[in-house]
DNA sequence: CCGTGCCTTTCGGCGTACCGAAATATTGCT
DNA sequence: AGCAATATTTCGGTACGCCGAAAGGCACGG
């Protein structure tokens, strides 16, 4: 019976978001910013969740999740993309509202809950936003993909997935009719901006942009 | 903007349910077991409630709402009373599974996805068990009614409202097939019994089971 | 190779909400 | 009225999760 509660729950989910769009490990600071939080009262979180087995961490080092962490961070993130899902079908939410009723919520749902809403919802696999949903086992969804950011000229493939960190991007792709789905083709690179081709027209994406889309490999 | 947290909307709720069933205001020991935490504590928050002016508390006497409190305690209870509603008829909740989820989901709801939930539902005016629900201005479903218990020997009217907080007396009552609706006519009183007809069939209830009961008057 | 600046940790402290033990008030009974 | 049982309050203490200030470590540029 490893201890939890919800300040652990967001450590351990923005932990593990933080995995899912950069290679390496994140560090107090980030973890602090992200979390909206002073670093000392990370450094002390932190040091609470490696006694738990679910982070490891040495002094002045960065933090990562055990397997156990990561267990429990799905489980997490499981909860968090399904209620978002279901407020976006079922309850007339728009995308770029769901965000903080979900916080929140994740924290609230019984299991028994979860598993009527995935139920209802035909057991999604990726949210709104192409955000993979992790199974009640802890498999996801995979398919093999690339940053925009990083695909070269002449690229080809179809939106999976968008950050929704940054809601001005969000708003920006909305704007220009590109959502999970959208089969995009890389025409131009340059350093600021990247150009792709999508239903028929040609788009400049700024750097930030490119970076927040996956594509299909 | 008053102060509030999870635990003051749990003695909120807690105060103004007493005040449903029994007209004297309630003590803080009652206060205490209900809530199922030390008297001491009770009298800490009480205190601080007292101060914000939620409740009216004197020294060694009872705790009674003030129009503040009763306005926050019947937000409250809409939530709790409109969440157990949405368990039940959407969810594939029993009855007597929503009381803890409901417990968890009215302080983590939002005021926007209530209102949802309160639509789709129909605006429903009683829960499943027929407690009232207050609507969003605190104006509460009411027609006259009295405690089976105290009713006279012939006395006729449906069934509005039957207590939740005796498990035991639930069971029976659902076995025997009285619910919300049931029209049942007083034949017998005795001390520790009441009999009625109901359905056709004569029935025998204890006295806990006939003061959980509100007929119609 | 050393110092400056950023990062991380340590430390003392705060607010909330709870507890048990002990002191005090009230109430009911004879 | 007096006393015992019960209710209530006071008091010191705990756990959690956060903070800011200050101390300590680290890494890069000159």
């Amino acid at each position: 019976m490893p201890p939890t509660s919800p300040a652990i729950e967001d450590y351990l989910k923005t932990v593990y978001a933080h995995t899912e769009w950069q290679p390496d490990p994140i560090t107090p600071k980030v973890l602090a910013d992200a979390l909206g939080i002073a670093p000392s009262s990370v450094t002390e979180m932190v040091k609470k969740m490696a006694a738990a087995g679910l982070v490891s961490h040495v002094p002045y080092g960065a933090v990562r999740l055990t397997e156990a962490g990561l267990a429990r961070a799905l489980a997490v993130v499981r909860r968090h993309r399904l209620i978002e899902t279901w407020l976006v079908r079922e309850m007339g939410y728009a995308w770029h509202e769901v965000h903080d009723e979900a916080e929140v919520l994740e924290h609230a749902i019984s299991d028994r809950l979860l598993e009527a809403i995935d139920a209802r919802l035909g057991r999604p696999a990726r949210d709104p936003h192409g955000d993979a949903i992790p199974a009640a086992d802890g498999t996801l969804a995979s398919e093999p993909w690339v940053l925009l950011g990083d695909a070269p000229q002449g690229h080809s493939g179809a939106v999976i997935r968008i950050s929704d960190r940054d809601p001005a991007v969000l708003r920006l792709l909305h704007d220009l009719g590109i959502g999970p789905g959208t089969v995009l083709t890389v025409t131009d690179v340059s350093t600021e901006t990247i150009t792709v081709q999508a239903q028929g027209a040609a788009r400049r994406l700024p750097a930030e942009a490119a970076l927040a889309i996956w594509v299909a490999a």
